[in-house]
DNA sequence: AAAAAAC
């Protein structure tokens, strides 16, 4: 069996710098090697936005609160002449002159070093330099007929029909444009539906796979509805307060780095300022982006409830508020939080701004929470469970706690060993504990291989340091806590190793995206013993819905253990459904953190379980 | 019990 892994992570290391779109067969029962596609997959077209440095504010206007429902944020295909779209907004912007780009096509291109006024680095530039050290065609081959295979559910009043192309999309010429220079050819799933949704101004779950455009899902209608939105007046001199007309939380600073990376991609020349808060940084340089002027602030909740109570930030004008990671963003450690981001500042309640949740995983009791958030919304859940998890080899290897560095010596020796053009490909290692990560890498340097690490015990510089490190391919191994489970887009991982499986099967989901992404076939490693065996079931069940070998002795485990109720999937054709559709559900802490209702129904049937009908941990099975 | 998130 294990003789077959390090294969698996070379083929896949090879069969990836083919072209972008390939299919899968998980070898099931094979010698263990990747077998010839046998059927198409889902290719994101949206390919490798690696991230450029520097800021880049253009002009754009001040804060303008014309009212949600002033019209800025409603009908899309109402009107789709072009010619209703403004020049870039660099007006209003009093003291920062210079040209936010209406009609200056030399605009492009021009790189003004970071704090030079009115000046907008170009974001794009960066990326293809440092694509070109992989040496991959990725943006080749896209099968967009798979598309086609994708399944899609929507519930909610009025849902406006989905679009197949960006140009029935009226975004306008900035973004249409950018949408090219990010080599978009086609909206993806979740952009075909959510798109017309947002536009249309409702509100919107969502549940979809990362790394299928879920960012710019949110992020496009977003800037074209503030390009749209009538700007008004700016708040009188010597105000330091701020009025973003968007709001974008995510649950980690890295996450949030990302997401601002791409919504400046998006809003270059559009004149839509993007500023991005997160703790760890110091605030002042935060502040003075602030105050060059904001349109979207995508931040963390901590640095953003700081910069609420001094007032440097107000949330009267938003009329978008995005969270990212939603679910993750409403559970118990994060929900006091945006409780009082959402509901005790200054910010419009539902209906008066419009909100969009995003995650690949929407347990049912977290649904329940966010529609407070929420005005009569839409539910949406695109793909197919294991559309992205086909990608995934998984691997479940029994290991004690005392064996699991030996043996993760042996797949990395292994991996080295089958050597994977010039550079080793990426190994992502997650375990439990910050200190356990720590030992850990240092263990792995002791022993020849180059690691570095990221978790919450270490600077923000330090984190920020390791994943570029871990990126560009110098430290090839990073040694993880789940803070880096989620959102983040880490091309070229070939590997990941769950050294310590976390407790909540979607967490292990959200972990092994990490890898099989755009396209690409990844190689996911567990390390199993008895301290997970109330992971059994779920993870057997997962695996099985993912077309995954699930070795015997794993079965058992599963068999044998109780409970289950946090961890039961869904088992039906989509990841995710809309709460409001399974009937009357049990209020109580019991319907979703607890694990011992069990009620029976779990096995085969992969139905909703009687009663409350869908077990409690709704989750969705792909990334 | 752990992790994340402000100073």
């Amino acid at each position: 069996m294990r003789t077959s892994w390090a294969d698996l992570a070379a083929n896949s290391a090879a069969e990836n710098s083919g072209p972008g779109f390939s299919a899968n067969n998980v070898g099931t029962g094979s010698t263990g090697s990747t077998v010839a596609p046998s059927r198409p997959v889902y290719v994101p077209p949206h390919l490798r936005n690696r991230q450029p440095s520097a800021e880049a504010p253009a002009p754009s206007p001040a804060p303008a609160y014309s009212g949600p429902s002033s019209g800025s944020v409603g009908s899309s295909a109402a009107g789709n002449s072009g010619s209703r779209w403004p020049a870039p907004r660099n007006d209003h912007r009093s003291g920062y002159g210079g040209g936010g780009g209406g009609g200056r096509p030399g605009g492009w291109g021009n790189r003004s070093g970071g704090w030079d006024r009115g000046r907008e680095v170009n974001p794009f530039e960066e990326e293809d330099n440092a694509e070109e050290a992989f040496n991959e065609q990725e943006n080749t081959g896209i099968n967009f007929d798979a598309y086609e295979d994708i399944p899609v559910e929507t519930s909610g009043e009025n849902v406006p029909p989905p679009v197949n192309t960006f140009a029935e999309i009226d975004l306008g010429d900035a973004l249409n444009q950018n949408i090219r220079r990010c080599k978009y050819v086609k909206p993806t799933p979740v952009q075909r539906h959510a798109i017309p949704i947002s536009l249309g101004g409702r509100d919107l779950m969502a549940c979809a796979q990362t790394g299928s455009g879920k960012t710019a899902a949110f992020c496009f209608p977003i800037i074209s509805g503030i390009m749209r939105g009538q700007p008004v007046q700016r708040p009188p001199r010597g105000v330091r307060t701020v009025y973003p007309l968007a709001l974008v939380l995510s649950p980690t600073r890295e996450l949030s780095m990302q997401i601002h990376e791409e919504a400046r991609k998006f809003s270059f020349q559009t004149g839509v300022k993007v500023v991005v808060a997160y703790g760890g940084a110091p605030i002042n340089q935060q502040l003075r982006d602030l105050e060059r002027g904001v349109d979207i602030l995508v931040a963390t909740p901590g640095r953003l409830v700081d910069l609420l109570e001094r007032a440097r930030v107000s949330l009267q004008m938003i009329r978008y508020l995005a969270l990212d990671e939603a679910d993750r963003m409403l559970d118990m450690g994060f929900e006091p939080q945006i409780r009082k981001i959402v509901e005790q500042m200054d910010m419009p309640p539902p209906g008066a701004r419009q909100t969009m949740l995003f995650s690949a995983t929407f347990p049912k009791e977290i649904q329940r929470l966010a529609s407070d958030f929420l005005s009569n919304y839409i539910f949406l859940a695109v793909g197919r469970v294991g559309s992205s998890t086909d990608l995934i080899v998984q691997r479940v290897e029994y290991v004690q706690e005392s064996d699991k560095r030996s043996h993760l010596m042996d797949l990395l020796h292994a991996q080295r060993a089958n050597g994977v053009q010039g550079k080793q490909a990426l190994t992502l290692v997650f375990v439990e504990t910050k200190k356990g990560a720590d030992s850990l890498e240092h263990w792995l340097c002791l022993n020849g291989f180059p690691a570095t690490t990221i978790h919450g015990d270490r600077s923000q510089q330090e984190r920020e340091l390791a994943l570029r490190s871990f990126k560009s391919g110098n430290t090839p191994i990073l040694v993880a806590t789940d803070v880096a489970a989620r959102g983040l887009d880490i091309p070229h991982v070939a590997h990941v190793v769950n050294f310590d499986l976390p407790n909540d099967i979607d967490d292990y989901v959200h972990r092994i995206g990490r890898t099989g992404r755009a396209g690409k076939k990844g190689l996911a490693t567990a390390f199993f013993n008895d301290n997970n065996s109330s992971l059994a079931r779920a993870l057997a069940d997962l695996m099985q819905e993912a077309n995954q070998e699930v070795p015997a002795w794993l079965s058992r485990y599963a068999a044998r253990s109780y409970g289950g109720g946090r961890n039961r999937r869904s088992g039906g054709r989509f990841g995710s459904r809309d709460f409001r559709r399974e009937g009357s559900f049990t209020r109580g802490s019991s319907d979703y953190y607890s694990s011992g209702n069990s009620s029976g129904g779990y096995g085969s049937s992969g139905g909703y379980a009687g009663g409350g009908g869908y077990g409690p941990g709704v989750t969705s099975a792909w990334d």
